[in-house]
DNA sequence: GCGACAG
DNA sequence: ATCTTGTCGC
């Protein structure tokens, strides 16, 4: 057993490679959705607690139209490639507190671009049989080359002689954002789905507006 | 064996 | 993720 795990790795790993199978590569995801979600998760700096956010936006004035939280414990240590254990218990709880069923997940972190393809935004994609995609600061997995300078501009991210996702500029000049499919969409229509929620910052609008719902939680919380 | 390693 | 000061720029 891991530290503040509900399993060894070894098990989560099993988990991992049993709902892999169920992922939908088939799959290109509603075009024009009408709402999308988005999810993140902010930590105590001793760790103890976490809080889950997750804020619904109208996918054409991306405004938040509903949104839930979720304070906890973390339910798995922090393992690189294991994050999903860590963050999902909580996001699924604040997903069960919407009002709203969104039509698109935005999740923080990587779907596909996953050492065993099976990232946090496939896991929750699968889980809740909704449209997922992944989108990561920093990447876990893979090889590109700096996409060009400008926003819309993107490399592919290789990895084992697999594309598993996009380097995308979302912002000219600066540091690019990867994308990955997580489930029931299309790698284009990711790239398009995170270019139509990144009008003027680097990060999505459903993540900043998660980000910053599940830190004043905490702080409330606390 | 030695690094790298989503948040 | 979180700990942290100043600093450059719109």
């Amino acid at each position: 057993m891991s530290p503040m795990s509900s399993g060894s790795w070894q098990e989560a790993v099993a988990v991992q490679e049993e709902l892999r199978p169920l992922v939908d590569l088939v799959g290109p995801g509603p075009a024009a959705p009408a709402t999308v979600a988005g999810l993140d998760v902010a930590y105590e700096k001793s760790g103890e607690l976490l809080a889950a956010a997750v804020t619904v936006l109208d996918a054409r004035t991306l405004a938040v139209v509903d949104s839930a939280v979720s304070v906890g414990r973390p339910a798995f240590g922090y393992v690189p490639g294991l994050f999903a254990f860590r963050e999902l218990p909580a996001l699924l709880a604040a997903l069960d507190r919407l009002t709203t069923l969104p039509a698109l997940l935005v999740c923080d972190g990587h779907g596909l671009a996953h050492p065993r393809r099976f990232g946090l935004a496939c896991h929750l994609g699968v889980v809740t049989g909704l449209p997922a995609i992944g989108v990561g600061k920093t990447p876990l997995v893979g090889e590109w080359a700096p996409p060009p300078i400008e926003r819309g501009a993107w490399s592919p991210l290789r990895d084992g002689g697999d594309v598993v996702g996009r380097v995308l500029r979302t912002r000219a000049g600066v540091k690019p954002v990867f994308v990955s499919v997580g489930h029931r969409m299309s790698l284009a229509n990711a790239t398009a789905q995170v270019l139509a929620l990144t009008p003027r910052y680097r990060l999505p609008e459903t993540t900043r507006t998660a980000d910053r719902l599940c830190r004043d939680a905490l702080a409330g919380a606390v």
